[in-house]
RNA sequence: GCGCCCGUAGCUCAGUUGGAUAGAGCAUCGGCCUUCUAAGCCGAGGGUCGCAGGUUCAAAUCCUGCCGGGCGCGCCA
C-alpha cells in the first residue's frame, strides 16, 4: 500500500500484536489492510481477526473488540471499531486528510532510485500503413512509458525499425517489378500525404502475385540480398521506402500523443557488426554450437530446455534453435540477441547516432545511423530493466532472449529483461464485413476474423482516427457553435484521442480485442470521452468560482481549514469523502498496474472516480450551495479529485479540453 | 503431443493482495434539462462466476482433473 495511514495503522497492529498477544513479529500473520465496501462502514478494513481466530482459540469478534479497544487513538484516523462480524473497521480523519492532500507544502514524491529503463514498443514494419494492431501496441508501450515515469523510473523509449527484413523487401519488389518504377517516380509518390496507404495495397499486390506462381519468390530472395548488401537500385529503394514510411508512422503516433527518444535501425545491427560481436561473445562462452549431423548440419544452433524433460525414460529430446543458418546467415533470433545485449550495455560496442527529425518545440529524435553520425548526441543504451512491448506470439522468442541471457551468466539481466506481452486485435465479423470481407467458411466459425497484412485485410490507425476525429467534431460543433472552428478541431482531436486510447487500455492485455467499429465510436458510457467531460466539469465549477466568487483552489483551501469539518459528516458527508478516499487511491492503483503490467486497472478507477464524480455533480450543487461551509468543503474535494483525475488521464496519454 | 492465454448478466468486459450483499458499459423498460454543460444523472429487470473435486474461518480469485475456444512450438520475421 502506498498511503503512510496503511502503514501507520499495520505498524500499530503489529506492535499490538506483539503487546497484547505476545506474538512476535516473525510469528505474525500478513495484516491485510482492505478498503471497506462503504464508507458507513469504514475506510480501511482489517481482517486479521479471522486469522488469529484459531491461534488464539477465540471468535474472530472478541479479539476485534479486543484490538480496537487496545489500539485506541491512531494518529490520522477518527476512531477503530470492532464490526459484529470480526472486521476491524478504521475511520480515517476527514478533514486532516483532505486538508494534507491539498497542501501546497507537501513533500514530492521521491525517487524510485530504479535505474535506467528501456522501454521498446511500437515496432512497425516500415512498408505499410500502421493498422488497429499497431496501435494496441503502441497505446500499451507509452503508457507503460508514462506510468513508469509516474513512479519516478528513468526511462528511454526505443522503437525498432526492421527496415532488412523481407516485409520491405516485397514492397521493393511491387515497385521494381509490377509497376516497374524509377527511384525518382518512387520518390515523387513518397512526397504525397499518405504514402503508407499506396504501399498497403502495393504490398497485398505483391503477396497474391507471389501466389500465382511460387517460382516468383526467387525475385523476393534477391530483393533482400541486394538490401542487405547495398550498393545497388534495390537497396536505395528499400532505404527510401523505409524512411518514408517510419515517418508516416511517427505522424501517426503524434496524433495520439505518443512519441519515442531513438529510433533503432536494424541494418545498422548489421552494418555495425553487432551480430559479429555477439557471436563471437556466445561460442567464446559455449552458448552456441556448430551441430555436424541430423537434420540441423551446419549450423549454429543454442540449446533450448523446454521445461522438464520428462522422466528421461526416452533420452528427452534436446531442442535446439537455429542462430546460424547453414548458409552462414544469422537469423532473427541472432540479431535479437544482439540488441538486447547492446541494450543492458553487454556488448562492448555502440552505435553512432543522427538527428532523424526536430519536433515543434524544437526538440530532437535521434536515430541510429551505421554512417558518420554526430559526435554530440544523448547516451543511449545500458539499461538495468528492458521492457519489450510485443504481442503474445512472441512469448517463446522472447523466452529464448531471456536463455540467452541467463546462460552467458547475465542471471540479473535475463531477471530483468521483460516481456510485455498482450493479445492481439481482431476484427467483429460485422466490422470485417463493413470492410467488404467476405468470410472463407473457416473464418465463419471463428469468434473474430483476425487482421492480415499481407491479405490487405484490417483497419489502418489513420482511416480509424479520421472517423473519430470527425465524429466528434461534429458534435462538438453541435455543442457548441459559437466557438471558433480552429478550436472546435483542436477539441475534437483531443476526443478522438482519448476514445481510441481509453479504448485499447481498458481491456486486459490477455484478451483478444475483437474490434468492433460501432463500439470504438461510441462517446458514451465507459469511454474516454466520458472521462474527459467529468474533468471539463469540474474544471468549469472552478472556472465560475473564481469568476463569480474569486476563489482558486488555494483560497478554498484556505477558507476550508479555517471552517468546521460538520459538512464531511452525515450521510451527505460520505458521498462526498467517498470522492475523496478513491481518488487519493492513485498512487496505490499505479503499483499496482505496473507490478502486474495491467492497464485495465487504471482505466477502470479513472472511470469508476468519474462515475463517482458524476454522480456527486448532480446531487450536490455548489456554486448555488448556500451554506458557506459546504460549499467550501464540496469545492476542496472536487479541487482534489479534479486533480487526481487529470494525472490519471494524462497516464493514459489524454488532454482535458477547455469544453466539450 | 507439449506450452501459454481465455471461459463471469442477452452482448462486450472489470473483479491480478483469497475477505463483508459478484460489478460496469451496451441493449431493454421507466423517470430527470427555469438551478455549476443531458457526451450526464436516478431507478427496474437480468448471474449454476465453463464443469467436478480439493485447500481455507472465508474461493470468481489458490491447487488438481475435465470440457469448450484462441495462440505458439520453422535453417520465416
Amino acid at each position: 500500500m502506498i498511503l503512510p495511514v496503511h502503514e501507520q495503522l499495520r505498524a500499530r497492529l503489529a506492535a499490538l500484536l506483539s503487546h497484547q498477544y505476545g506474538l512476535a513479529p516473525a510469528d505474525q500473520p500478513a495484516i491485510a489492510v482492505d478498503y471497506a465496501p462503504s464508507r458507513a462502514l469504514g475506510d480501511l478494513a482489517v481482517p486479521v481477526a479471522f486469522e488469529l481466530a484459531r491461534r488464539l482459540r477465540k471468535a474472530p469478534r472478541a479479539i476485534a473488540q479486543e484490538l480496537a479497544a487496545g489500539l485506541g487513538q491512531v494518529e490520522g484516523f477518527a476512531r477503530i471499531d470492532a464490526a459484529p462480524n470480526g472486521y476491524l473497521n478504521a475511520f480515517l480523519d476527514r478533514r486532516a486528510f483532505l486538508l494534507a492532500r491539498l497542501d501546497p507544502d507537501a513533500p514530492a514524491a521521491a525517487p524510485s532510485g530504479e535505474g535506467k529503463t528501456i522501454v521498446e514498443h511500437t515496432a512497425i514494419n516500415p512498408n505499410k500503413a500502421a493498422h488497429i494492431g499497431h496501435l494496441r501496441n503502441a497505446a500499451l508501450g507509452d503508457t507503460l512509458v508514462r506510468v513508469l515515469r509516474f513512479r519516478g523510473v528513468p526511462v528511454e523509449v526505443q522503437n525498432y525499425i526492421d527496415d532488412t527484413g523481407v516485409q520491405v523487401a516485397d514492397v521493393v519488389v511491387g515497385f521494381q517489378t509490377l509497376e516497374r518504377r524509377s527511384i525518382e517516380e518512387v520518390r515523387a509518390l513518397v512526397a504525397q500525404p499518405r504514402f503508407d496507404y499506396y504501399c498497403w495495397d502495393l504490398y497485398a499486390r505483391v503477396t497474391e502475385w507471389y501466389e500465382e506462381d511460387q517460382s516468383r519468390l526467387a525475385v523476393r530472395q534477391q530483393a533482400l540480398h541486394d538490401i542487405e548488401h547495398g550498393g545497388t537500385e534495390a537497396a536505395a529503394l528499400g532505404a527510401l521506402v523505409a524512411d518514408a514510411i517510419v515517418r508516416r508512422h511517427l505522424e501517426t503516433m503524434r496524433r495520439l500523443n505518443i512519441d519515442y527518444q531513438l529510433l533503432t535501425w536494424e541494418g545498422d545491427i548489421l552494418r555495425l557488426q553487432f551480430w559479429a560481436r555477439a557471436f563471437e561473445i556466445l561460442k567464446q562462452q559455449g552458448t552456441v554450437y556448430f551441430q555436424t549431423e541430423g537434420r540441423l548440419a551446419g549450423c549454429w544452433v543454442m540449446p533450448i530446455d523446454d521445461g522438464e524433460g520428462g522422466d528421461g525414460d526416452e533420452e528427452g529430446e534436446e531442442r535446439e534453435k537455429v542462430i546460424v543458418r547453414s548458409n552462414g546467415t544469422v537469423t532473427y533470433v541472432g540479431k535479437d540477441i544482439a540488441y538486447q545485449f547492446w541494450k543492458f550495455g553487454l556488448l562492448g560496442l555502440d552505435f553512432r547516432y543522427r538527428p532523424f527529425l526536430t519536433r515543434d518545440d524544437g526538440s530532437v529524435l535521434w536515430a541510429t545511423t551505421s554512417g558518420e553520425g554526430v559526435a554530440d548526441h544523448p547516451r543511449f543504451g545500458g539499461a538495468a530493466t528492458t521492457y519489450n512491448v510485443i504481442d503474445v506470439r512472441q512469448s517463446y522468442l522472447q523466452k529464448l532472449l531471456k536463455q540467452a541471457l541467463a546462460a552467458m551468466g547475465h542471471t540479473a539481466q535475463a531477471e530483468r529483461s521483460i516481456h510485455f506481452s498482450y493479445e492481439m486485435v481482431a476484427l467483429s465479423h460485422e466490422t470485417a464485413r463493413e470492410l467488404g470481407h467476405t468470410p472463407s467458411p473457416e473464418d465463419a466459425k471463428k469468434p473474430f476474423v483476425e487482421v492480415s497484412g499481407r491479405r490487405g485485410l484490417g483497419v489502418k490507425a489513420d482511416d480509424l482516427i479520421d472517423l473519430v476525429e470527425r465524429k466528434a467534431i461534429e458534435e462538438v460543433a453541435r455543442r457548441n457553435p459559437e466557438l471558433p472552428r480552429e478550436e472546435i478541431e483542436r477539441t475534437g482531436r483531443q476526443i478522438a484521442v482519448a476514445a481510441v486510447r481509453y479504448f485499447m487500455i481498458k481491456y486486459s492485455r490477455g484478451k483478444v480485442i475483437a474490434f468492433d467499429i460501432d463500439e470504438a465510436l461510441s462517446f458514451e458510457g465507459e469511454s474516454g470521452p466520458y472521462l474527459q467531460y467529468a474533468v471539463v466539469r469540474a474544471n468549469n465549477i472552478f472556472a465560475k468560482l473564481h469568476e463569480r466568487l474569486g476563489l482558486d483552489e488555494a483560497a478554498v483551501r484556505a477558507r476550508a481549514a479555517a471552517l468546521p469539518p460538520d459538512a464531511l459528516a452525515g450521510e451527505e458527508g460520505d458521498e462526498l469523502w467517498g470522492l475523496v478516499l478513491e481518488a487519493a487511491r492513485l498512487d496505490e492503483i499505479v503499483e499496482q498496474v505496473v507490478r502486474t503490467l495491467e492497464f485495465s486497472v487504471l482505466a477502470k478507477h479513472a472511470f469508476g472516480l468519474a462515475q463517482a464524480f458524476n454522480a456527486f455533480y448532480h446531487r450536490a450543487p455548489i456554486l448555488n450551495e448556500e451554506r458557506e461551509d459546504v460549499r467550501i468543503w464540496r469545492a476542496a474535494a472536487v479541487a482534489w479529485v479534479r486533480r487526481q483525475l487529470t494525472r490519471a488521464l494524462d497516464l493514459m496519454g489524454i488532454e482535458i479540453p477547455a469544453r466539450m
